[in-house]
RNA sequence: AGCGAGGUAGGGUAGCCUGGAGUGCCCGCCGGGCUCAUAACCCGGAGAUCGGUGGUCCAAAUCCACCCCUCGCUACCA
């Protein structure tokens, strides 16, 4: 059987993860994997935290704290959250395990031998006071080109020149705010793409057609136009894996390269077996969900990682990257407190599944979308709660106040089972296509489906004639029990986006397990003990209040 | 600056690749219906010079050129 692995980009645990993160990334990866379970396929689901990183080596510099055990009890509250979010991995490690540490070697050591890293001179900013060299974003200074007094080592914020830290006028250090900065020369080590490009554009070429995101198919090919160059991999930092390279030693790997190796070391740490099978077998088909910032990582860096190493890792067969979610029109922002992060989020609505149908309503899977007050209210008092939740319960009490006169054994009207199988084809043809948005208006356009039967049929009036006319009795049988067929179908349908609320609802129907899709084809039965009570509540003022407060 | 993505009723989206009457969806607004359901649901209506200008074509939201606006990337943020 083929195999899958889907994968989301591994967050970055310098802050707690935002809402726009969780859109792009871990919740789409985590609705397709659950759309292929229900299909029965063999997936697994691979994500963790990023752990090594300047941001965290400045932080732990700054708060004084020691910087693993740091990003360790960072990784710790991101995994609960995501778990809190009803995150189904089949393993959330990080990228610091003694697995991600074997492999990266391997890569390294791999790449090595063939030839592709290349030891490139530099001069570095140094800061004599922290005794660390320090990155562009760490230096900051008078901007050469329009006098800007914080231009940072990369870019001036005020007139976006692009800058070296060498250009800035009387530059200090960003972390402890002194001026005793000198420069170093060093050697580092990169890798050489340049060399690496033929065979990076043909995996491009046999890939990029299945089911790529625009945006990912023309970044990539914008950076073949240009022409691949060195990249780095190895800083003069403490924190990540040591280089095992003699000279180098006292470096550590670029966050970037072992970052994406992370997800096979992740793989390897849930299953020191079984990840053979799945990254070193040419049968496996590998999904790869991100956001917009990360389309080279995952479409040259990491693929050219894996096939300069020529050690057989199955390459990346679909590359699915999200556009940005905005803010009420703005830019999430940690240091500027604009929106809102997964934790904030749980702390004003407890269940996750709220967020989850809301996010991928705005999910920007074609461009920047907004996520905004009016769009999550309505997303879930209207959509959610009034068309879905609603359509179960007057389907549920309808049948269980005429329990008598209801045969379960009737069969469906035939016209509502064909129009529903149309759906079900909709459904799976774009998930498919990775257009999770869509497949959940799917879902939608089944509830309203249902509604507007409810409306032209009026069963109610059948249940009613029922008690003298027993042809009303026969037909109130065949529609509610197309009815039912229609919130059975809608309740499993919905479960790769809000599991929670599909188990809730298919406890009435006798289902205590997570649904598979044979069980559409299969007959629901109600359970006529249960009494039926709403499934979804409705946002309540205080929780809107508190939510308009973030904006 | 270069490259990439986007700009479609009041808001949000689909349609664009492969041209065929502004075609669809969600919310809001206006009117009606229904009483099974959670003040819910259903039906109907109004509302758009498809970012702008020019071009190709019998025909352009769709193809081409230029311009404007938003976002991203540009290799030491990840």
């Amino acid at each position: 059987m083929e195999k899958t692995i889907v994968t989301s980009a591994l967050p970055y645990i310098n802050a707690t993860p935002h809402l726009g993160n969780f859109v792009g990334s871990v919740l789409p990866a985590d609705i397709y994997a659950n759309y292929l379970r229900m299909k029965g396929e063999d997936v697994i689901f691979i994500c963790g935290s990023d752990m090594h990183g300047t941001p965290i080596e400045v932080r732990a510099i700054k708060e004084k704290v020691n910087t693993e055990e740091l990003a360790e009890s960072l990784h710790k509250k991101a995994k609960e959250l995501f778990q809190k979010f009803n995150c189904n991995f089949t393993y959330y490690g990080d990228t610091n395990s003694d697995q991600n540490m074997e492999i990266t070697y391997q890569i390294f050591d791999a790449l090595d031998k063939n030839g592709y890293i290349k030891e490139v001179q530099k001069e570095l900013p140094y800061c004599n006071s922290d005794g660390i060299f320090l990155a562009d974003r760490f230096i900051e200074g008078k901007c050469p080109v329009c006098g800007y007094e914080a231009a940072r080592g990369d870019q001036c914020d005020k007139c976006s020149s692009l800058l070296e830290p060498k250009m800035l006028i009387e530059p200090h250090c960003t972390i402890c705010g002194k001026k005793e900065i000198v420069f170093k020369k060093t050697t580092n080590l990169a890798l050489d793409l340049k060399k690496l490009q033929p065979q990076i554009e043909a995996f491009f070429e046999k890939n990029a057609k299945a089911n790529w995101s625009k945006n990912a198919v023309n970044e990539a090919q914008k950076y073949f136009n240009e022409g691949l160059k060195y990249r780095d991999i190895s800083r003069n930092t403490k924190w990540g894996f040591s280089i095992p390279k003699k000279g180098f030693e006292d470096q550590v790997f670029y966050v970037w390269f072992d970052a994406p190796i992370g997800y096979i070391g992740i793989t390897k740490e849930w299953d020191d077996l079984k990840w053979k099978e799945y990254w070193l077998s040419p049968d496996t088909r590998i999904i790869q969900f991100m956001g917009k910032d990360n389309i080279v990582f995952h479409t040259i860096i990491f693929p050219g990682m894996l096939i300069g190493s020529g050690l057989g890792y199955t390459l990346p067969k679909t590359i699915k990257s999200y556009e940005f979610l905005n803010w009420e029109g703005k830019k999430f922002s940690k240091s500027r407190h604009i929106g809102m992060d997964m934790e904030e989020a749980l702390n004003i609505v407890q269940d996750p599944d709220y967020w989850r149908f809301a996010l991928v309503l705005s999910a920007p899977e074609n461009s920047d979308t907004d996520f905004t007050e009016t769009g999550f209210v309505e997303a879930v008092n209207k959509i959610m709660n009034g068309k879905i939740g609603n359509l179960c319960q007057r389907v549920f009490t309808l049948i269980n106040a005429n329990k008598r006169m209801f045969d379960a054994k009737a069969t469906p009207d035939p016209e509502i089972s064909s129009r529903l199988d149309a759906l079900v084809n909709e459904y799976t043809s774009y998930f498919d296509k990775l257009e999770l948005r869509e497949a959940l208006r799917v879902v939608i356009e089944m509830s309203d489906l249902g509604n507007s039967l409810m409306s032209e049929k009026e069963p109610w009036l059948l249940a009613k004639a029922a008690n003298y006319d027993n042809k009303a009795a026969a037909e109130f049988s065949v529609i509610m029990n197309a009815l039912l067929k229609v919130a059975y179908t809608v309740s499993i349908l919905m479960y790769p986006f809000i599991p929670n609320s599909s188990l809730r609802i298919l406890k009435y129907f006798g289902i205590n397990r997570a649904p598979v899709f044979a069980d559409i084809s299969s007959r629901p039965e109600l359970d006529p003990t249960l009494e039926p009570k709403p499934i979804f509540e409705k946002l309540t003022d205080a929780q809107i209040s508190k939510f308009r407060n973030f904006s």
